[in-house]
DNA sequence: TCCTAATAAGGAAACGTATCCATAACGAGG
DNA sequence: CCTCGTTATGGATACGTTTCCTTATTAGGA
């Protein structure tokens, strides 16, 4: 590919010259600039990032590490996320950690060798941030977080206490007396929570309660739980509402008649099906967007020591898969 | 950040001497060794992949271009890449155009700034093949293409033409009288191919057919389909199949009995809900592996004139939206 | 003892850019 | 006529690596 001083060559100018058209600063004259544009034009000139990255010690670049995209939330999370970032300027690396701990290991160190300019991460690992914050790369944490202000880093989520608080009091309100709370056995800090508010919720009221982690369960399994006859569910997120949904359906189990619903994230498909379910929105526009600000901040400002927590509000969306 | 030049000053060594550690080639004493391992983990230093790749003239890097992932089946194939490349040392970039051009032209441009080793796009985009080829990187498109052998891109697919026919064909087995397509109004090339199997194979049987595209649609213009009386419906991906499943539930609707359903992709949610999604599958960690195989090879080797045109096989998954 | 090959290490150039600094032309103001 | 600020340009250096080339040491074979 050709180089700054291809297009200087042609355009019969110095390198220097033209290295400041490109980037719009200090004197080029009519002339010049008329004669550099029809240079670039000629080869097809694009100047070298790279080279320019080592030169102004910025990449323009962030890290986006996931645990896992196939969960839809995450996906739209990280589509909000790329837009936003892309219409500033940057351009973002994926990391897929499918929540393997090697594989974690080893995109860290690749994201510190590629000297991204921040890391926007959805995994909430504490070592993950120790590193990062180490060699000064500006850090938020989104949606998942331990407890950011024990460990210093800026975080970005929603009020899981709340929207789940929400959920469970309207199952209780639409007459629930046996609530099921299909969990995650993941000790992340979102799935934590809104199990402890379930509880609470659950036991302020005096209702009957169990808590289960649907993954991977037999057919067996799968079978006593009905035989306990809940009537209502709390699901931790949709995707797993809604694989509990097929199975009430299967066995001609009446929705929301017989047995109500909730998820939590409502994503695209929690619209799609029939029913449609009732869940706890997270507003993962104004996610990725204050998760894009605070981190531009960062990145360009420097980090300020006054550490952000941001936290949205959920919403619950009643469709079809709760009484009216 | 720590440079190899305090490393070197830290272990007592010249910087030829750290680099060749680093990249583990040509002679390094094993004193020297012990000496830089020491140095390295008290200064926590991260070789600059920047500066690196401005010397070697490689990136490590590839861009993965998506029209919009917003649609699971994207997302899948989106990890499947994602995950392949990144075990074979690669880093993906994310681009999500939106299907939008603008955002598309902006795209190439950065691409080709970042100098990336080579590209996957699944926009099939005619325009950018040639940008990209001009500038001698490497690109192979994915699912999507509009002809590769005159564009002269290397392309891997799934044979659509021919899981459409199966799909279609077994509709009219199980005994649909009047059938829906149910298309996408861009002209890339998947959509054409399945309408065009679809058509078809309708003509052939002497069936009655249609084809619609469905989205955007008002309630009063999806209560016009359902007065067509179709009996079954096939649908170009999944996520539409879903859509419409629900209108059918909706109204009342018996799925199979009254109507049959067979989306496209297999994604997650098909196997999901209730009832699971008759589908033809896509096979996503195949398109993947095989993407990302011969990109590599692309990109090491040097792209050899030969192109190939990798078609995968797709297969009808049978659930319960058709009959027995 | 001398020559060669293998091992080891460092100096210096290069990758493509941004930017500091020097230089120059030129009108304006004294 | 001199000085000065403005506009315009280019040479040289630096960013952090890799790699070529040179030099030094050592061991082994003749």
């Amino acid at each position: 590919m050709k180089t700054i001083k291809d297009v200087a060559k042609l355009a019969g100018l110095g390198i220097a010259t033209v290295s400041r058209y490109v980037n719009g600063k200090d004197y080029v004259s009519a002339d010049a600039k008329k004669k550099i544009e029809l240079a670039m034009k000629q080869l097809d000139f694009q100047p070298n990032a790279v080279a320019r990255s080592i030169k102004i010690k910025k990449t323009n670049t962030v890290a986006l590490v996931l645990p896992n995209i196939s969960n839809p939330f995450f996906l739209e999370l990280a589509e909000a996320v790329e837009t936003n970032l892309m219409e500033n300027g940057y351009k973002v690396i994926l990391c897929n950690t499918h929540e393997d701990e090697r594989r974690e290991r080893d995109y860290i160190d690749m994201i510190l060798q590629n000297r991204v300019d921040g890391v926007v991460s959805a995994t909430g690992t504490y070592n993950m941030a120790q590193r990062f914050k180490k060699n000064g790369v500006p850090v938020v944490w989104l949606d998942r977080f331990s407890g950011s202000k024990c460990n210093k880093v800026v975080s970005v989520t929603t009020d899981n206490y709340q929207g789940t608080v929400e959920a469970v009091e309207f199952l209780i309100k639409k007459g629930c007396q046996k609530l099921l709370h299909l969990g995650s056995n993941l000790g992340t800090m979102p799935a934590v929570v809104r199990y402890e508010a379930f509880r609470n919720v659950c036991a302020a009221a005096g209702i009957d309660y169990s808590f289960l982690v649907y993954k991977m369960l037999s057919p067996a399994e799968i079978d006593l739980i009905f035989e306990q006859g809940y009537d209502g569910v709390f699901a931790w997120n949709d995707s797993v509402a809604i694989k509990f949904m097929s199975q009430c359906l299967m066995r001609g189990l009446k929705i929301p008649e017989e047995i109500q619903i909730i998820g939590f994230d409502d994503i695209i498909f929690a619209r799609d099906i029939y029913p449609a379910l009732t869940t706890v929105r997270q507003p993962i526009a104004q996610l990725g967007q204050a998760t894009c600000q605070i981190l531009i901040k960062m990145m360009t400002e420097g980090e300020g020591e006054e550490l952000a927590d941001i936290v949205l509000n959920n919403q619950l969306v009643i469709r079809q898969t709760t009484k009216e």
